[in-house]
DNA sequence: TGGCGGTTAATTGTTGACAGTTTACCGGTG
DNA sequence: CACCGGTAAACTGTCAACAATTAACCGCCA
């Protein structure tokens, strides 16, 4: 019998070996930050997080650069590492760059993708329409995020899998989202629907411009939102 | 008279102020990494690179650290950081990539693009024109980074500009690029007219698709290009 | 002669300490 | 009371030393 020990240690030792601390270290304040344990803004402070995590600064510097790399953080000399924030601006930028590498991603698809892959998507499009109807969001969004990444990874391009995981994840900085209705919901998965339909035909060009329309309009959806928030609930200011 | 002392002093000092240290190692690390001082594979030895620019090996981990979620080398644990090397597949990824990413950030420009914009494309395309005449491919390869770059400025989005930069340093990995002819010039010149001709008509979709087909058509002229040289020169093993 | 085990040199991983910079605090002064 | 200068604490930047791992080398044995 498989001890539970081994459950629990297996992915941490392979972590150890495959990412040597310093790895393990990044992994882990890449998830205080996506968390949001580390709010946006908050300084990363050396000591504390090698005492927090038990090992030295070394490694903890080392996690930061990469961090910053990525864009998950902002290194200013003399001060430090500090958790990035998106405003709306930044925001609008990270879906338009979502919805090119989306949709670029179904065009390159579309000339290879098999029957496999269409069941693969169907299936989840069949899930979704359930949580959509119990509107249950968060398994939604689950699937929703599912439903993408499928397509990128069957585009079978590493570097493509790479610029969206980080398109994501910097994303996920933007607190804003939680805001969408039902109707939302059952529009998305119809024009996942259309998507999975052009694939199908092998139309390049077509994937594109229904998979970028579709982030666009979740594009919209979320500004349209947000001035509703911002004319019931004014920024301080008045 | 602004002595020449500063001007060969003053951007090392900008460096060191904005970079510190760890962020000028890094540059110059991917300096000699794309140009070929430190060819693909290479390890990158710590105690020498520390020694050679006369710092700790401290600031050296951290650049190599971020030089590695840039993509550039890869990080084996208790061997050190390698040199990244590009097969044929892994430039065909890139190309692929380049093409999505230079074909939206045209279509981001066309609805915002200014006569000023049309300007500076043309007479980038222009100077192209007199190089290709020449058959001048060095200035000709400047020039085209430059037009496709001013493209990628002029989509006024942050997050494009950074993943075009980091898939052009990707690119220069991979060191088969030399084996173009002066038809070849032409042709591509032809093609940036009409990206520009496009914007110009405000055709977001219209400018995608040429884009697209730019960099594609290069993709097929450098597959073309390995695949002659292949059968002339077949690859150890035969 | 070919393969095996142990030893040693080289290199990475990690740590703690020291130097330089920034920032907060506090007393003095106009 | 507001403002300014100085001092001290906290933090980042850098470094050199130690521990752990890897790889090469060499003698030994079948």
């Amino acid at each position: 019998m498989k001890s539970s020990i081994d459950i629990a240690v297996a992915p941490t030792i392979n972590q150890l070996l495959t990412h040597s601390l310093s790895g393990v270290v990044q992994q882990e304040i890449e998830r205080m930050i996506l968390s949001g344990e580390l709010p946006a803004g908050e300084r990363l402070n050396e000591s504390v997080l090698s005492r927090k995590l038990s090992v030295s600064r070394g490694p903890i510097r080392e996690a930061c650069r990469a961090l910053a790399e990525s864009g998950l953080v902002k290194l200013v000399p003399n001060l430090g590492a500090f958790v990035k924030g998106l405003d709306r601006a930044d925001a609008m930028e990270v879906y338009d760059m979502r919805a090119g590498v989306t949709a670029l991603a179904a065009s390159l698809l579309a000339p290879i993708v098999t029957p496999s892959h269409i069941r693969g998507l169907q299936r989840i499009i069949d899930k979704m329409e359930r949580a959509a109807e119990a509107s249950d969001f968060a398994v939604f969004n689950l699937l929703n995020l599912e439903f993408h990444e499928f397509i990128i990874e069957a585009a079978n391009n590493s570097r493509l899998v790479k610029i969206y995981d980080q398109l994501v994840k910097e994303f996920r900085l933007f607190r804003m989202h939680g805001l969408v209705q039902q109707s939302a919901l059952m529009d998305s998965n119809r024009e996942h629907r259309t998507i999975v339909a052009t694939l199908e035909e092998r139309d390049s060009r077509k994937s594109y411009d229904v998979s970028f329309e579709h982030v666009a309009k979740g594009k919209q959806r979320m500004m349209l939102a947000l001035d509703t928030l911002d004319k019931e609930q004014p920024p301080p200011g008045d």
